[in-house]
DNA sequence: GAGGGCGTAAACATAC
DNA sequence: TGTATGTTTACGCCCT
């Protein structure tokens, strides 16, 4: 439901381009998708700003789907993006802080950038949450801050990273991206197209025969072959199409899901693109 | 086989 | 007092 959109989705949808822009705009130039209050990314030399996570609403698709009515109820059903991220706590962590304004995180907040990025946590059993804890505990690249008391209210301390692993931080972002990429199984398979209507109450399937993949937006989510189901858009004047593999069966709660799947992909894949 | 990285579980202490 | 947070230890798995 659009509640479980991530903030980057929310803030994203409200910086949208008009959807006529849709495919055109899908690409990584940050500068050029900028408003005019926004920071320019060309400022900040540090390579693991991760600002652009607020930058990119033209980058994410399926932008429309935040506009969308609430879906009814119904059983949980995630086929492919309840599998389990491929990346470490220690990136995932990473990712997290580095993706909130201040660059500094409280552990409660860490486990809701996961759980609204990886839908896997949201059903995952509570020992994750413990190794979360565990790897900010153990591991030298984050670094334990006191809260300033008299502007904060809640328990525990803020969680930065540490700039000396950084570096190494990314290097293993790196790693685990490019791991997934010479991996993947999904590229090429058979499509089908699934409208997204109006209402967007349900996904029909349409015939094969009506893909046109001279329509499709061809570049590639740059982590969407990290072992989930590769994502293409493609809109006509009236619609915006998902493009699934042939085998998917997706209930339009799961296609939300695998949304915010490719956001965090998408995340860490263009934080490799910097 | 050894060592390191990682995930998970658990016990315990502390803060709110 | 209950819960969240933080630390530490232990163990198993996987990869190099």
């Amino acid at each position: 439901s659009p509640a479980s959109l991530s903030s980057a989705t929310a803030e994203s949808a409200q910086s949208s381009s008009p959807a006529s822009d849709f495919a055109a705009s899908r690409c990584f130039e940050i500068q050029s998708t900028q408003s005019p209050g926004q920071v320019n990314t060309s400022d900040q030399d540090d390579l693991t700003c991760l600002s652009w996570l607020h930058q990119r609403g033209d980058l994410l698709p399926l932008q429309l789907l935040a506009k969308m009515t609430p879906l009814p109820k119904q059983q949980p059903c995630m086929p492919a993006a309840s599998s389990k991220p491929p990346y470490s706590f220690n990136s995932l962590i990473f990712m997290a802080i580095e993706d909130s304004p201040q660059k500094r995180l409280p552990v409660k907040d860490i486990y809701e950038w996961i759980v609204s990025n990886f839908p896997y946590y949201r059903t995952a059993t509570g020992g994750w949450r413990n190794s979360v804890r565990h790897n900010l505990s153990l591991s030298k690249s984050f670094r334990r801050i006191q809260r300033d008391k008299s502007q904060s209210t809640g328990k525990g301390s803020l969680w930065c990273v540490c700039p000396q692993y950084r570096p190494a931080l990314l290097e293993a972002l790196r790693k685990t991206h490019s791991y997934h990429s010479n991996n993947s199984n999904l590229i090429n398979k058979p499509t089908m197209l699934c409208p997204l209507t109006p209402d967007h109450e349900e996904l029909v399937t349409m015939d094969s025969t009506e893909y046109q993949p001279n329509e499709v937006s061809e570049e590639k989510d740059p982590l969407s072959d990290s072992g989930y189901i590769e994502l293409h858009y493609y809109e006509s004047d009236q619609c915006q199409y998902l493009v699934l593999p042939e085998e998917s069966e997706l209930d339009l709660e799961t296609v939300e899901i695998l949304q915010l799947d490719v956001e965090a992909q998408e995340a860490a894949g263009s934080l490799l693109d910097l």
